[in-house]
DNA sequence: TGTTATGTACACCGCTCTGTGTGCTTACAG
DNA sequence: CTGTAAGCACACAGAGCGGTGTACATAACA
C-alpha cells in the first residue's frame, strides 16, 4: 500500500510491475519471511500476472537477491552521510533503529537461504563487510586508536541486537548502544577526536 | 552415526524410535536447516517408518519444539557448572564455543518458524531468558556491580556473534569475546571478586 | 497507423511437502 | 506359547511450491 499504486508513468496497473514487485517483496518477505512466501502470493500483492513476474526474474532466487541489494537506501548509510552530527554521534546513531525494523533481512536471509552460496547470501555477506568498513572509517574520522577493530565491534552489537530482538521480541538496541558508548570511550584517547566534550556514557 | 545406532536394549531398529528420531533431528536440523528437511529424509535418517514418526509426535511442529528442548545439555550450560573456573573466567568460557557449532539453533529456529507463537520460537526465548540470567547469575558471583546489566550485555555479544558468523561464513567469537573481556572488567570493581589478579585482557 | 515491448489471464506441469490409512511383522512379558 | 505394544512398508491424499505455455490486450513510439 505503500508506493504500489503509482508506475513510473502513473498507471496503476500496466508499466512498472518490476517496482510493484519489489516493492512487494519488501513488504511480504519481511513480515513473512522468504520461504513462507510463494510467487503466486507475491504476484498477487504486487498486482503483477505471474508470467510477467518470470519476465522480469529468472526465478525467485534472482528476486531475493535483487530484494537485498534494494534494501540499503537510508536504512543504514544514511546514518553515515549525516554531517550534523559528529563521527561519535553517527557511530552511535547507527543503534537508534526505528521499532519498525523487525529483523536485519540480511541475517534472515542467510538463516532462511541456509546456503552460503546463494546470491543473496552473498550480497548479505558483502553488506555486513561494508557496513563494517563504514563503522572502521567513521571510527578513524572520531580518533579511534584501532578503528578496524572498533568497527567489527560495532558491526557485531548491532547483529547481536538485531537477532536479540528477533528471538526475545523485545528490544534489544538500548542495551548494544549502552555497550557500544562504552567501547567507544574506551577505544578513543582522551584527547583525540572532535566530540569528547560529551559525558561518560551512563552504561 | 553417533548414537544412533542402539536403542535402550542396544537393537539397531525396533524399540527406541523415539531416540533415533530426536538424534537424527539434532544432525540434520542444523546441516541443512528445519524448512528445507522433510519429515520423509528425516525417518529415512534415523531408520524409522513415517507412520511410527508420527506415533510419537502429532506433527513436525512438536518435534522441532522437541528438538530444541533436548538441545541444551553441556552447550552452555555446562559451562556454567565448571568449578575448577573462576566466575570470570567461567564467563569468558562462554564464548569458547568450539568451531563444529554452526549457528545457536535457538537463533535458527525463531527465524525459520517465523511465528513467535510456534512452541519452539517461544522456547526459544525462554531459553535465551535463561542463558541471560545465568550469565548474571555468575556476573553477581564474579562481583559485578550490576550483574543483570552484564548478564544481558553478554548474551547479546553471544547472539551477536552467533548471528555474524552465520552471515559472513567467518569465527566471529573471539570479537565478542574480546568485548566481553573489556565489559567484565568495567563492571567489576578493582577490589571485589576472587578473580582480578589475571592480566588486562589484550582486547 | 502499425510495430513492438510490456503486461494479462489462466490453465497446467512436475515436484515436494506434511500427514494418513491399512495391513503386516517383530520383540518382549506374562 | 501367546497377547500386546511397538514398529514397519507402502501407497496415497491434499495442498503448496516454483516455473511454463499459450493466446490475448494494451501502452508507447515511430
Amino acid at each position: 500500500m505503500t508506493e504500489l499504486d503509482k508506475g513510473p508513468t502513473g498507471r496503476r496497473r500496466g508499466r512498472g510491475a518490476r517496482e510493484r514487485i519489489l516493492s512487494a517483496s519488501r513488504q511480504l518477505f519481511r513480515e513473512q519471511g522468504i520461504n513462507r512466501t510463494g510467487m503466486d502470493q507475491l504476484c498477487a500483492a504486487a498486482q503483477v500476472s505471474k508470467r510477467t513476474a518470470y519476465q522480469h526474474f529468472t526465478g525467485k532466487d534472482e528476486l531475493v537477491a535483487e530484494y537485498l541489494r534494494r534494501f540499503d537506501p537510508s536504512i543504514l548509510s544514511g546514518v553515515f552521510d549525516r554531517t550534523d552530527l559528529t563521527p561519535r554521534e553517527r557511530l552511535l546513531a547507527a543503534f537508534d533503529i526505528p521499532p519498525t525494523t523487525p529483523l536485519c533481512p540480511y541475517i534472515a536471509a542467510a538463516v532462511e537461504l541456509h546456503d552460503p552460496q546463494h546470491p543473496a547470501s552473498q550480497y548479505a555477506r558483502h553488506y555486513k563487510e561494508a557496513v563494517a568498513a563504514r563503522l572502521a572509517d567513521t571510527a578513524r574520522q572520531a580518533g579511534a586508536t584501532d578503528p578496524e577493530q572498533l568497527g567489527e565491534q560495532l558491526a557485531l552489537l548491532i547483529d547481536g541486537a538485531a537477532a536479540r530482538t528477533r528471538v526475545l521480541n523485545a528490544d534489544a538496541f538500548p542495551t548494544a548502544a549502552a555497550i557500544a558508548a562504552a567501547l567507544i570511550d574506551n577505544a578513543i584517547p582522551a584527547t583525540a577526536g572532535d566530540d569528547r566534550q560529551r559525558e561518560q556514557a551512563p552504561n
